[in-house]
DNA sequence: CCAAAGTAGTCAACCAAGTTGTCTAAGCCT
DNA sequence: AGGCTTAGACAACTTGGTTGACTACTTTGG
């Protein structure tokens, strides 16, 4: 039997080359899954570079990376931090949002697809099922987002 | 609502940093997701460099040094093609087939831990829609195993 | 049957995306 | 005040892949 990790890695894999493919269609720039995860993080709450990077499950310097290239294509800008004299909030642009919601578009389209595929119950069930095991395993701090191969 | 592939990256890596730290207190070479999913690859079939390489979802010089790594640690060994003079056949040795029966030990120990926090026939869902997933999306071929960051 | 096209494996150069280590300036804490 | 910690930046390095080129062998089609 097969373990359980490699049909999560096929499934993210086959998803994301999907997604990808249908991104690049539309031809932005090459935008990799860390981008896509840093907006939907910026939306949810304002966060620093270390944030970021935690959030990712990367290093504060492997973060600042990917902040300087969204910041260059004008995705995010930084903005200093009320408080904190060192800090600075990073931030969604106009475009950055507008890139937010096309994703979300693909992403639900890509779901329908699937639901539509294996069942509306099954698809939720695997939902529900994840997110209960990541609870249980770490209790609110989440585990790094980037998978390690 | 977070896209899936999140939770299928989120859950790869939680499994995969646990079964690792398990793995690391017995103290073997470092190795990697890519090296296990090449001794059960080998287990299955008959397969050369090439083939694994297909396998991975990797070019085939990528997978030669993987090959390679695991031959130096005496996991496997090459052994000539019988019709084919360029080709050569990469088969588990001893020591290769002991490892994947530790790691498969490891594995439904973390898989009987996940079944007992979320419910073996939510478990049993979500190994059965994945399947079905992959191969609704692919045919008979699979995606590479690799997740794509 | 032979020539052209394709394939397995190897070598080498390169690249992307991380890492560790170091430093400065700023904050925090008794 | 003084000592520890932290955000961010810079640099050197590592890892794990890539592309490209080449040899030896195989397959295919006229």
């Amino acid at each position: 039997m097969e373990p359980v990790p490699m049909l999560l890695a096929m499934t993210y894999r086959a998803m994301g080359d999907q997604f990808h493919d249908r991104l690049r269609q539309i031809g932005l720039e090459p935008l990799r899954p860390a981008h896509g995860y840093v907006f939907r993080f910026l939306k949810e709450k304002r966060a620093t570079t270390v944030d970021i990077g935690q959030h990712l499950g990367v290093t504060k310097q492997a973060a600042a990376k990917i902040v300087n290239e969204l910041d260059d294509w004008g995705y995010v800008l930084r903005e200093p931090h009320p408080t904190d004299k060192r800090a600075q909030y990073v931030t969604l642009t106009t475009k950055g949002r507008d890139y937010l919601k096309l994703a979300d578009n693909l992403w639900s389209d890509l779901e329908n697809e699937m639901a539509e595929a294996i069942g509306e119950d099954t698809l939720a069930t695997i939902r529900q099922g994840l997110a209960a095991y990541l609870r249980h395993v770490h209790g609110e701090d989440q585990p790094g987002l980037r998978p390690v191969w």
